[in-house]
DNA sequence: GGGAATGCCTAATGGCCATAGGCTGTCGGC
DNA sequence: GCCGACAGCCTATGGCCATTAGGCATTCCC
């Protein structure tokens, strides 16, 4: 029986690749163990509990979405840089939905201090560059941003979308171009 | 040992009760039977299983949330009705957690047949009707007023705004303020 | 008064997380 | 080349949960 070559970063990849596949909720220890071809109380060598597990997902999730928003809005500025920035988003979210499902829960100590959310900040600041929003709006408007798209990828991933008509797409890209319209128009004064 | 007169509305009902107390992942066959003062195979008399439970509480909250909806933008056009809609929600989520993260899943068919949701796109609908947004853009801006709301109080629920210094408050101001402005002048062509 | 239906119960199965404690192969020090 | 420590996996166990099967009492209608 050949050592199997445990570690937490093996461990951890392998229920993000679960967590893909078959949905956030059934990360498992015991499903994680029969996967790697070990027992369950095998893996509290290498993690700490289940909410470590979980909270592992969500920081490797965290970089890699991080990693990807980087590259893509890499050289650009202005609505393309916000367009490849929601796409980054979405496309994380079509392909890994278990590593974005892990993003959509209060973080724990492992991913916070993980500096991808701080690194996340950065990143939407930086598409905001290419935007006449004030520096002292810039806080209100990176929490706007990051909650149209992650709410909306959090309905169209629920199902909210199913019961009405025109495709999602459609209203994606409507929402992207809204969102640019809102950056290029951001309210600054108290307009009545 | 009095009946305890239990039904499907009363178990529904102390689940979301539950639901709110201690969130609602706590909601547990196990302890709403415990709080009802019964021994937990005596709910699947009323209950078909543990996700109908579930879902009965989505179709609860629904309607809860339409009715305080409902009552919010009643009289009311254009902004404040705007106003109204997103602070109806937002004193859900704050009110009700239990229920309100109930809304943030897959609905199963109890709550989708519930007509809730139908409801809430109709109130939506009815908030635009104070904006000038062409019918046929309606779905659109319906689902980015949706994606921002849910979005946002996800967003502040998880604690994602714990790390960054503006009071909650504050930003939710500017975000429904930025959902006015975009409202009014909803980006229609395609404008390069 | 009898019988059926209602509504709760106990018993039992199987899954999951987690802890305690045991076994084995590997490797550094001598 | 031997020995002890340690790393890394194991079995055993306990507690909580969902769900099914089958039993017992109360109630209500005929």
């Amino acid at each position: 029986m050949e050592r199997a070559a445990l570690t937490t970063a093996a461990v951890v990849a392998d229920a993000a690749a679960l967590a893909d596949q078959a949905g956030f909720d059934a990360v498992t220890l015991s499903a994680v163990a029969r996967r790697l071809g070990v027992r369950a109380p095998s893996l509290y060598s290498h993690v700490r509990d289940r909410e470590a597990l979980l909270d592992g997902i969500t920081a490797l999730a965290l970089g890699e979405l991080a990693e990807r928003i980087a590259a893509a809005i890499a050289g650009r500025a202005g609505r393309p840089a916000l367009e490849a920035f929601a796409t980054a988003h979405r496309e994380f979210a079509l392909q890994a939905p278990g590593r974005w499902q892990s993003l959509q829960r209060r973080a724990g100590e492992i991913a916070v201090r993980s500096g991808g959310a701080r690194q996340m900040v950065t990143l939407t600041r930086a598409v905001l560059r290419g935007y006449p929003v004030p520096q002292d709006q810039h806080v209100h408007a990176v929490r706007v941003l990051g909650s149209t798209i992650n709410g909306y990828l959090a309905l169209e991933r629920s199902g909210g979308f199913n019961h009405s008509a025109p495709s999602p797409e459609l209203s994606w890209h409507k929402t992207v171009q809204a969102l640019d319209a809102l950056l290029n128009s951001w309210p600054t004064g108290n307009p009545s």
